[in-house]
DNA sequence: AGAAAATCCTATAACGATTTAGATTGGTCT
DNA sequence: AGACCAATCTAAATCGTTATAGGATTTTCT
């Protein structure tokens, strides 16, 4: 809002518009064109039943022949549907090659519907409920897509409290009652122990991440468990900031082994954080694949290359984007079926 | 408003809102509130002159009171204005990580605007063309922000002809007389083909990105013309397939090797290439620092830190974003002034 | 055959904003 | 005093779409 700069109101160039518009075709035009009303019209596209099949045929046809779409802001202010869905997104975490396909992949699931993806950013230094209610209360989307959830995430309480559609990345304490996808991270960090221990590896540093993230719980939870019944030794680096969360995650994994700690098994979760545990290890002395192994989710090719013998455990985020879209959609147009929910099952690559 | 099992007709899924909606208040509600006429409390919040200032005043604070925000389909359908800049993306290029953080910074840049950013990703399998006819013609925004630009990009050409407000990221023939932002390419390929040429190295290879790029090109020549004047060797590779360009780098330049070409220095676009080139030298017996340099663009610290003799030339993506969103709304706000553009000068960061 | 029902379509109104033209007031000028 | 003007506001129309109620015609039933 600016109250200071000052638009030229005074007669100044107004906004005429780039001139010799074609003109996009409306009801109006096929209803010239046909002979009917414009009201017929639209219930004709609209497959109504009180219009009989000629007639709807016949506008159909009309309509595709002049390429009639309809206009977004007559829906949107008649219908107060948005077709638009809104990916919730912060913007000061670290892992943007993860969020960068899980944007693709929504809108990749978004192609071929009436629905567009809108990037809503949020940023460190603002409430995260902030732009969600921005979303709520001025209805400027249909339904949301949130990532980085807490267990007791309040913007999804806000959201089931307000009945507003929307699919979280990631579990909430209130799962049963709320469509999500989300990487079974509970089973990946038990994967992760159990290949270790198969290697007859025993202490295992898990660098987790922030800890009020419920995925971060689910790994600690997961390694904690394997380990114990596996009988191996587990840290848990954590309390990282969660703003330059990889350079933190090599530097705690750093300091840990300058401590003296023996280490010959390290869990990861991304691509990043596993470039800063290689560098962290092998600046200590380490070999991966011989002194030490190196356990990550969704490494790619390229790092697999690097130092081939990681141990890697596939996420399928594009998939999880043809998900959250096709979830959010249904949460829209079908809101009384039930929720659309999925539990990857991860699943280690042949290396 | 509320009916109640009523049954709905064919196929249509009862689009009942959720209920107990707070009701976003409206410039009827304020004109209630102060007894004035809609069309008045309109002119009054615009600033209009023939609205006395104690009426303005008034009007103003009761919006600010009941937090009146303007309905955007209404705006949009009486004005056409969407207050929508849309980012156009392609999905199939491998330099996700720059994509996310231009993502994100052209977001930052919009904050506290009305404008929104929203992506329109486009898939390797249909014409670049096809999204930008689609927001063009459906005047789903206001202006685009394109990059990954050629030298004649059919999209720019077209949307000169059309008048219509965009900015690019990259530059073309037609710099002159469109907005853009670019990061001096061939400043850049010069800076490092100087680098080594201080480092006595002798035979340089330029992992180039695909040719048809106005960046490859500049950087093609650029290097090209250090390395004649300078005295040394010069290979390009280039010709890779885009869509998993990366490994292709990786690829071609191992290739490059095996033939037995001596290879004492080489450039790089991106993180990945980065990677993808340490990878291909360390393969074939190199020493980084040692026996070979890489100069390349945007090394992430971690990058650097795993193998830090790396050169480093920083491009600064969030400046970019920043500057194009600023760019994007001077289009559509003030289209007779001149366009913004700006080409950003590389430097070499300290290592 | 007359009434009831079914079929197919139209007219009107409304969503929220802005634009254009016009109405009301008070004051000024000659 | 009558006319003119500036200042300030209101009324009506409009953007494109869809929901609701109703109208006209044909078919079916008793």
């Amino acid at each position: 809002m600016t109250k200071t700069g000052k638009p030229s109101k005074t007669g100044a160039s107004d906004s005429a518009r780039p001139a010799a518009q074609p003109k996009q075709p409306t009801l109006k035009t096929i209803a010239g064109l046909t002979g009917l009303a414009v009201p017929t019209v639209s219930r004709a596209l609209g497959g109504a039943s009180d219009i009989s099949i000629a007639t709807r045929a016949r506008v159909r046809a009309v309509a595709d022949e002049i390429g009639y779409v309809p206009n977004r802001a007559g829906v949107r202010l008649r219908t107060g549907r948005t077709n638009v869905i809104s990916l919730v997104l912060s913007t000061e975490h670290e892992m943007m090659n993860h969020t960068a396909k899980l944007i693709s992949s929504v809108a990749a699931g978004l192609r071929a519907t009436p629905f567009h993806v809108i990037i809503t950013p949020y940023f460190g230094d603002e409430d995260p409920m902030k732009p969600v209610r921005y979303i709520v209360e001025t209805r400027s989307a249909d339904a949301l897509i949130l990532n980085q959830i807490k267990p007791e995430d309040p913007r999804v309480a806000y959201l089931m409290e307000k009945n507003f559609p929307f699919v979280t990345h990631g579990r909430t304490i209130w799962e049963k009652d709320h469509p999500f996808y989300d990487f079974d991270n509970h089973a990946f960090a038990q994967i992760a122990v159990q290949e270790f221990a198969a290697r007859q590896r025993k202490n295992i540093v898990l660098v987790a991440p922030p800890r009020d993230q419920t995925y971060s719980v689910a790994m600690i939870n997961g390694a904690t468990e394997a380990a114990s019944r596996l009988g191996l030794g587990l840290t848990v680096l954590s309390d990282v900031h969660s703003d330059v969360a990889i350079d933190d995650m090599g530097l705690a994994l750093s300091q840990h082994l300058d401590a003296g700690h023996p280490v010959d098994g390290v869990i990861c979760v991304s691509n990043g954080s596993c470039l800063a545990a290689i560098t962290a290890l092998e600046t200590a002395g380490h070999v991966i694949g011989d002194t030490v192994d190196i356990c990550a989710k969704e490494a790619m090719p390229i790092l697999q290359r690097i130092r081939s013998p990681i141990i890697t455990v596939r996420e399928n985020v594009a998939n999880a984007g043809l998900f959250l879209a096709q979830a959010a959609m249904s949460a829209v147009l079908t809101p009384r079926e039930p929720p659309m929910q999925f539990l990857e099952v991860p699943q280690t690559s042949e290396n």
